[in-house]
DNA sequence: GTCAATTCACATGAAAGAGACCACGGTCTAGTG
DNA sequence: CTAGACCGTGGTCTCTTTCATGTGAATTGACGA
């Protein structure tokens, strides 16, 4: 996917590819990059840190909630400040421990058990990714904890993942076991993009949870643009850039919440767009078509990595889709999805599944299915396609090849 | 014409089942000394 | 005697099904003006 160029190191590849491309380092603009400064979060580091400090002197600090949207620097700042914290730790020779875990990548630690194994095995201790009771990870986890006497800090990224799948019980766990163990201590920072998360908790590991709290608002456009700008110095080969090209990255990021992250990516792919027209400069309008190809690439990567049933579930949508203007209704999709699966051989799911999947389709922004009454012709989804025209071809026959045998 | 009752076609929730996956402990087997 | 193969048990997790309950407005039909 990148052939980055580290310097002196030419592969074939990179010869062909690398003749006159725009970037110098491409990672940079990559989300998985960790930048030496963070841009305009000076509050939230001040308040993050003045949180943490009582660790360096061996107390425990109160657990730590933050929100804030998408892309709006919540984990980069967590990992800074935690980062400079064992720092700081390390020079005054007190144990400290930060455990950075993502609720939700990859599916890997989005439960109870997989949590709890994931800490576990930051720690060091190898934990099967199933097969055991609950109870014996958490005795596993208990004992690793216990090991020696230290301080932790558990960040947990996307909080909200495991309490809207499973419900708050770690949480409560969590936050109880400095009762009953004294050997260590553990606090915890939540990290959240879901504001009204907070209060659907139980209130017990509310407020144990959220001693403290700490907000990220949203960048506005000059402030992505700073960010854009430092990035994009060691992005880009020197001038580049066409005058207004990262303005309009920056205006386009801030139309939707001020998404930082989204500014980037529309910033790398339109660099790539230029590579790829061999155009010499970023010119504004490769960011029109970084844009399309962006959403283009999202949706087509989702629907291709669907399971069979949800593809048929989707063909049906789009086969009713041309010529309508009313919307189409769940039970007409379920009638042709249940023929084409007949046809096709694959076992057909009972409508309440279906109704699901699409529900599902429409969290992913691939579908829009809004529930309405019809009075006397009974209650059902209306459901329209959220998929671009240009693209629909595209997906339709993807999803022909993909359904058929 | 007005108003409450009715009714439709699903939505939405809860619970439970099926099947995949996995670790663990016990038993069996073959190889070794 | 021991290492490794194999098997049954008991656990989690995901995807589904089954059963039950909920719901919002068009329609209906009774009623009064």
């Amino acid at each position: 996917m990148d052939n980055l160029d580290e310097k002196g190191k030419e592969t074939l590849f990179n010869i062909f590819s690398r003749k006159e491309s725009v970037f110098f380092n491409k990672s940079v603009l990559q989300s998985s990059y960790n930048p030496e400064i963070v841009l305009h979060r000076e509050e939230q580091k001040k308040q993050i840190a003045n949180i943490l400090t009582p660790t360096l002197r061996g107390d425990k600090p109160s657990n730590i909630f933050i929100y804030g949207k998408t892309g709006t620097g919540k984990t980069l700042t967590t990992r800074y400040t935690t980062q400079k914290l064992t720092e700081a730790a390390e020079r005054e020779r007190c144990s400290l421990k930060v455990v950075y875990v993502n609720c939700k990548l990859k599916r890997s630690t989005d439960t109870e058990y997989r949590l709890i194994a994931q800490l576990a095995r930051e720690l060091g201790k190898d934990v099967p990714s199933t097969g055991l009771p609950t109870e014996e990870v958490y005795r596993v986890f208990l004992k690793v904890l216990n090991a020696q006497r230290m301080n932790y800090v558990f960040v947990l990224d996307e909080i909200d993942q495991i309490v809207s799948k499973t419900g708050d019980n770690v949480l409560y766990n969590l936050t109880r076991i400095n009762e009953e163990h004294t050997q260590s201590q553990i606090s915890v920072i939540g990290i959240s993009n879901d504001i009204m998360f907070v209060d659907t908790l139980d209130p017990r590991v509310r407020s144990s949870l959220s001693e403290e709290e700490v907000i990220f608002p949203p960048y506005n456009a000059p402030q992505i643009q700073s960010i854009l700008r430092q990035r994009a110095e060691t992005a880009f080969n020197k001038d580049v850039l066409e005058q207004g090209v990262i303005e309009k990255c920056a205006a386009y990021a801030a139309r939707d919440h001020g998404d930082a992250r989204r500014a980037l990516e529309l910033l790398r792919v339109a660099g790539e767009v230029a590579d790829r027209k061999n155009s010499k400069k970023v010119m504004i309008e490769h960011i029109d078509e970084a844009e399309y190809k962006i959403d283009k690439d999202r949706v087509i990567d989702i629907i291709s990595t669907q399971p069979k049933q949800y593809q048929i579930v989707l063909y049906s949508i789009i086969y009713l889709h041309p010529g309508r203007s009313s919307g189409i209704f769940t039970g007409e999709v379920y009638e042709l999805y249940k023929s084409i699966c007949k046809k096709s051989n694959v076992s057909v799911l009972t409508q309440r599944r279906v109704s699901d999947i699409i529900s599902e389709f429409d969290m992913l922004g691939i579908v829009n299915a809004k529930v309405i009454s019809k009075g006397r012709y009974g209650r059902t989804r209306e459901i329209s396609l959220e998929i671009p025209e240009a693209t629909l071809s595209k997906i339709k026959t993807i999803l022909e090849e993909s359904i058929r045998i």
